[in-house]
RNA sequence: GGGGCGGUAGCUCAGUCGGUCAGAGCAGAGGACUCAUAAUCCUCCGGUCGUGGGUUCGAGCCCCACCCGCCCUACCA
């Protein structure tokens, strides 16, 4: 048994989010981890919103509402969009408790302490009338190279030449129009150069498993050539106070420098509501355990550089040496599995444009598992994909219902009509034997694809060992075994199809998990498959207000493999498990989608 | 500008060590079956693997150039 830790990238709590969002971190991750288990591994999973920055802020000033109410409020609705969609977390969080404050100040100490913060005078422009940083892409004027009048701070969108704001013609605030001020102010520095080497040693090892995407890894190695170091604070009155600079309450932690800290404090806060507060320690301190990271393609820096660097100073393993603090020489990314980005019917996703669809939304309306197959089926695994509505309403027709939810309504209605119960099996015929050898196989191949973060592939599998069972059954024909003395074939047909579905159910259960409890339940089973997270109303562990949390109990989940079927077991009629979806819902989308994007 | 990714059947895409690698699903045509949410099963149709060179006994696969699309470029997160 390996503890393996998942950790999940920390969806941003500025608004609620897109099925761009959770195809590339949230249902790949689960995936992951609902497999891990089942193949016997201590898996925590771990997650929760990120909730400083900028963004916030601005957006919390534009509804009237202070940071920490919207971020409460989009909290909310971050925790039951995943909830609904069955992320099992092991604890989903949020970075606005005091234990991750803490957590973070630590960090910050110790990797201060060992040198790796460096205080440096920066110049950078402020908002006069707040007094908080406006980063660049918060100012706009005139290009001074092609004479754009809304080049951002940091890139004319007009002719693509990076710009320093201090270029700009005329520079505003895009948040409230005011000329921004430039002065100078004091930052600490992430000493990255002091860091390279290290870095460098652990991605050349990394690299050398080949089990990286080729993408992540070369991008990595990549932006590590031009590595400077890198300012770890802000002037900004909403995040984590700067250990030091209590007595400056507009400096705050950089908000990636904390949002990263989030594997660590999320895993220190699962331990400590377990009332075992050291047990985090298992995936952490353990150099056996193993880490996988899951995030769109956009967080790779962060994940593959900046915590790593994190974690290498904090551990004193670099330039500079060092010790590490309390919580010990911290396991730096065993995998950084990024995917690429979903656009949405052939444009890039954009809540500003209205280009976007709300995990919510679909939610609404269609059943979870349907998203969760087109995510895993169709996802950016390995390249940009397409989501349309066409797509996704043939991928749930013809795939889902034509052809998984088909085979367990045959296969069950043939046990309900003729026996009621799931029959004995007589003595097997080379094709039984066969195909029950073909889908236990499935195991193997399904699992290891899994494990190799190949889920598109592992989901293909699944479903061709889906599409041999109704092979079998075609060829079997069990509606035509009617008389007396075909009595014994017809139940030897029946419990091998029983058999196989129940694999295939199995099987499947990592991507559809919803629905793997009601395939149980359709075949007699109580629908314990694929255990589902809850929420629950938690008090702050340190005195802070109280928030929702995702947790959950999953070692129930069964193992991977085949569990035999029990001949005996009620199975009556059943309801169809997967709802076919209306052709008119891709004009009804589509003219949703226009309607918001106008 | 620099870096990266992709361009394979009408559509969406596999093809991980250069040697049955020219594939799958959908769409289209025909057939079988009737247990099943008109689902399922079988057969057929279908490609100069972006373009032009090169390396090799052999190239979607390696090298060079070019064309097209997308992404990143670190003070948005």
């Amino acid at each position: 048994m390996t503890k393996v830790l998942t950790a999940v990238a920390w969806p941003y709590a500025n608004g609620p989010r897109h099925i761009g969002h959770v195809a590339g971190f949230g249902v790949p991750s689960d995936v992951f981890s609902r497999y891990m288990r089942m193949a016997g591994h201590d898996v925590l999973m771990v997650s929760g919103t990120d909730e400083h920055g900028t963004p916030i802020l601005v957006a919390a000033d534009a509804a009237g509402v202070t940071a920490r109410e919207l971020a409460d409020e989009n909290n909310r609705v971050i925790v039951q969009d995943l909830h609904d969609l069955g992320l099992s977390y092991d604890l989903f969080t949020r970075t606005t408790t005091r234990n991750h404050y803490a957590v973070a100040q630590e960090m910050f100490r110790t990797v201060q302490r060992n040198g790796y913060l460096v205080e440096q005078t920066t110049h950078g422009a402020v908002s006069p009338s707040t007094g908080r940083t406006l980063p660049d892409r918060y100012i706009e004027g005139t290009c001074p190279i092609c004479g754009y009048d809304s080049a951002r701070g940091d890139q004319c969108d007009n002719c693509g030449n990076q710009l320093d704001p201090t270029d700009l013609i005329e520079p505003r605030s895009k948040i409230n129009g005011e000329t921004p001020k430039f002065v100078e102010t004091q930052h600490w520095f992430l000493d990255l150069p002091a860091l390279a080497a290290a870095l460098k040693k652990w991605l050349d090892e990394r690299e050398a498993t080949g089990l990286w995407r080729p993408n992540v890894i070369r991008f990595s190695q990549n932006i590590l050539e031009e590595i400077k170091p890198r300012s770890m604070t802000r002037d900004i009155d909403w995040g984590i106070p700067v250990p030091g600079w209590e007595d400056q309450p507009t400096k705050r932690l950089y908000v990636w420098f904390d949002a990263v800290i989030g594997y660590l404090s999320a895993s220190v806060e699962w331990a400590r509501r377990l009332g075992d507060a050291d047990r985090w320690r298992e995936w952490w301190d353990d150099p056996e355990a193993l880490s996988y990271y899951f995030m769109g393609k956009d967080n790779i820096t962060f994940h593959s550089q900046i915590w790593p660097a994190e974690l290498l100073a904090y551990n004193g393993k670099g330039d500079k040496g060092g010790e590490p603090g309390e919580y010990g020489e911290l396991n730096l990314p065993t995998e950084v599995v990024s995917s690429e980005f979903l656009t949405m019917e052939g444009k890039q996703f954009s809540s500003s444009r209205g280009v976007v669809i709300y995990v919510r939304d679909v939610l609404a309306r269609y059943q979870p598992d349907a998203l969760r197959y087109f995510i895993s089926a169709a996802g950016p695994e390995n390249q940009d994909s397409n989501f349309t509505w066409a797509e996704f309403v043939r991928r749930t027709n013809d795939e889902l219902v034509a052809g998984w939810g088909n085979l367990l309504n045959r296969t069950a209605t043939l046990i309900a009509k003729n026996f009621g119960e799931i029959p004995e099996a007589g003595e097997p015929t080379a094709e039984d034997r066969v195909l029950l050898e073909t889908v236990e196989a499935a195991f193997t191949t399904v699992g290891g694809l899994i494990e190799r973060h190949r889920q598109k592939a592992a989901l293909a599998e699944a479903m061709r060992t889906v599409a041999e069972v109704n092979r079998y059954v075609s060829d079997s024909a069990p509606w035509q075994l009617k008389g007396d003395d075909q009595r014994a074939r017809l139940g030897t047909v029946l419990h091998v199809m029983a058999q196989a579905v129940a694999d295939c159910n199995v099987l499947l259960s990592p991507f559809l998990p919803h629905s793997a409890n009601d395939v149980d339940r359709v075949l007699g089973g109580v629908g314990d498959v694929a255990p589902m997270p809850e929420i629950r109303e938690v008090e702050d562990l340190d005195g802070g207000p109280a928030y929702p949390i995702l947790t959950g109990e999953y070692s129930a989940a069964p193992r991977w493999e085949r569990k035999p079927v029990v001949p005996g077991t009620k199975v009556g009629k059943p309801a169809p498990v997967f709802r076919k979806l209306d052709p008119s819902v891709v004009d009804e989308e589509l003219a949703r989608l226009q309607a918001s994007a106008s």
